[in-house]
DNA sequence: ATGACATATGAGATATGA
């Protein structure tokens, strides 16, 4: 089964770009998020029609999250458990029935949090403790699941062209990378480095300002986080980095795994 | 350097992103 990960920064604005990619991928599963639209005015038609469902968490202007699947989802939770007050969509989760076995998918938008001195910073650091939690009673049911998503974090100076030019923002600074540390020290396997232990320049975000792209200046946050029992069947792990290319993309590139 | 570049909203300028 191919799982994929991919912040879209709008479904409406780059829906081109995400067919394109699926055509050519053929993943079975893919994360989506900020799809920046409310539930009712994501594609779902038009993903029906090249045989995925959708279960779509989403908000209107800002975040959004979905996932895209050629097998059934049941079991969908909306929203990350642990603050009733917390109105972003950046959480969703389902079970994927592949008619051999099942396997958990969390689509995740982990906040930005920047900038550092602002609210959004604690809000960030919150929202990962609940994720830890919340993981910590997924691991219980021994099974084999998937954390995929946009985590705006990088993980180490390594997932980084540039990472002084990193070090006083939210997706970098030390309690950051401790929180991401934390999570994986539960038990999980981060995917692409279980395969891929010493790649450089392999990354998942360009700006698009100041030529990013161009000066291949990216860094790596999109991620995905294994189970044991998921980890156990990882045989693949590819940054999609020529989607990032291509004409009007995101500024996010698929990220796919194999299991 | 608080910008560049892109998106949504809504119809100009502002909020957000990373």
């Amino acid at each position: 089964m191919r799982v994929a990960t991919w912040n879209v920064n709008s479904i409406k604005a780059h829906f081109d770009v995400v067919t394109r990619w699926l055509g050519e991928a053929r993943p079975d599963v893919v994360c989506l998020q900020e799809i920046k639209c409310e539930d009712q005015n994501f594609p779902s038609a038009a993903f029906e029609e090249l045989n995925y469902g959708a279960a779509v968490f989403g908000q209107k202007t800002y975040n959004g999250v979905a996932i895209l699947s050629k097998f059934p989802l049941e079991n969908i939770v909306r929203g990350l458990a642990g603050d009733a007050s917390d109105e972003q969509s950046r959480y969703i989760q389902a079970t994927v029935m592949d008619g051999v076995r099942s396997t958990t998918v969390a689509c995740i938008y982990l906040p930005n949090g920047n900038p550092i001195d602002s609210p959004k910073y604690p809000y960030k650091l919150g929202w990962m403790d609940r994720l830890i939690a919340h993981t910590k009673g997924l691991l219980k049911q021994e099974e084999a699941f998937v954390l995929a998503g946009d985590y705006n974090a990088i993980p180490k100076a390594i997932d980084a062209k540039t990472p002084s030019q990193w070090v006083n923002d939210a997706l970098f600074l030390p309690t950051t990378r401790a929180k991401f540390q934390e999570l994986q020290a539960l038990g999980l396997t981060d995917a692409f480095r279980a395969l891929h232990p010493t790649a450089t320049n392999q990354y998942t975000f360009y700006d698009y300002q100041a030529g990013a792209w161009q000066k291949e200046n990216g860094i790596r946050i999109d991620h995905m986080m294994l189970s044991p029992q998921a980890a156990d069947r990882l045989v693949a792990a590819n940054i999609e980095k020529h989607v990032r290319g291509w004409e009007k993309p995101s500024d996010h590139v698929p990220f796919v795994i194999e299991l």
